[in-house]
DNA sequence: TTCAAAACTTTAGGTAAACTTTAAGTAAAA
DNA sequence: TTTTACTTAAAGTTTACCTAAAGTTTTGAA
């Protein structure tokens, strides 16, 4: 889960990164307007957290441009303000949820979770395929077999696979969801990290398998 | 994928081309904006990557000139202003994105790859003809029969024969789109290809096939 | 009609790049 | 401290790509 983060208080954003990050979301964050917009438009979120008070564009105008872009990730808004008519004009503007500060963490990580679910629909805290369920709250692989505990990329990785079954998922997709396209790491950890789940899913017996596309990236398929 | 590339700096021109041929694109790299209007009407681009500032023609007109001939291909424009009225011009101009120098490689890599995706969700992704598809995501070449995953070259050489079916492409034209105007290699290798997919082809019980023309090229037809 | 050159077909093999895996080092967390 | 997550480096494996060379077919000039 990629989440981009607008928020000019550096120490805020950190904090809100930090525990975000903690909890496994890939997180970019920017510190004005404009930055927001930008990296809305080239990246596709999960979901976008939106100070509605921020230099060179606010909050609200960054979501209209976005939304006007076709940008259709939800959107948290977060104001100082609990004044009515902002509220209304951020929900007008087409935003998804809004939280007014001080907030506690566990309530922003309830609602993006929540407008995460709303987003797939479905809403499985389990992903499935074959023979193995993948945990998003425990982030635990299980099979018949036992279980394993995933670390935070491994996870990412292996969340992405699950929600896309059979679709090719490139290489450089990975690295930019999972890693960010600013990353200074080797194409290499994307090979490193399925070498990984390859090798716990065989410890499982899963009756899935990651297949890879010579030049293009890797697909999760059913074992025949 | 096919990229123009107009940029006057030659160094900065040939750092993005390495990064972009790196990354599966093809990349035509021009220095002015007249050669930049030329090669962009004489050719098919997936994108077009312009500089503002160019000699002989500014990024701006060039895209004026091009959308005027009727060239769709998607538009990413380079500009060291940040000014804001420069942007919008560009905007209004028809182009689909910008970004400001100096950025990220990553950076760019990310919106040429939104600017194409957002092209190909129109395209429709399996190619079919007969009794066999061409899966663009896969690169898998399927019949009832069975199915085969395609190498890049062979897949962008049938891909092109499938979007054009009993339309003669010539030696030339493959050599071309698939492997530049400047490639070192000897046309053969099109015949190598052309080997290639034909026994696969004959591998599934397709019931089309490549005809050589002699003297000019290659069609894809239906077998009687 | 013949046959040699040109145009293409096909196969085989070397090379470089893409990928896999293991091992080892570093930094952060428990 | 010990453990865990992450990354890099490097050695091993596989595969795409290209070249070269030996067929095969077509063409057209003699």
């Amino acid at each position: 889960m990629k989440i981009l983060l607008a928020e000019d208080e550096k120490e805020m954003a950190n904090a809100i990164s930090a525990v975000l990050k903690h909890n496994h979301y890939y997180v970019d964050a920017v510190y004005n307007g404009e930055d927001a917009y930008n990296y809305g438009l080239a990246d596709d979120y999960d979901c976008i957290v939106l100070d509605i008070m921020m230099p060179k564009m606010n909050g609200i105008d960054v979501l209209k441009n976005l939304r006007a872009k076709g940008i259709a990730a939800p959107v948290l808004f977060l104001t100082a303000k609990s004044d009515v008519d902002d509220r209304i004009e951020g929900l007008d503007a087409g935003a998804d949820d809004y939280l007014t500060k001080p907030f506690a963490m566990g309530e922003l990580l309830a609602r993006i979770r929540a407008m995460c679910r709303r987003k797939s629909e479905i809403a499985p805290n389990d992903l499935q395929m074959g023979n193995v369920t993948l945990n998003r709250s425990t982030f635990e692989l299980c099979t018949k077999k036992g279980s394993l505990r995933l670390a935070s990329k491994e996870f990412q990785m292996l969340e992405m696979l699950m929600n896309n079954p059979n679709v090719l998922i490139s290489t450089e997709r990975f690295m930019e969801k999972i890693w960010g396209y600013d990353s200074e790491s080797e194409i290499n950890v994307v090979w490193v990290y399925i070498s990984y789940l390859r090798k716990k899913l065989t410890q499982l017996d899963a009756d899935i398998n990651i297949k890879a596309v010579r030049g293009a990236g890797y697909t999760l398929e059913k074992k025949t």
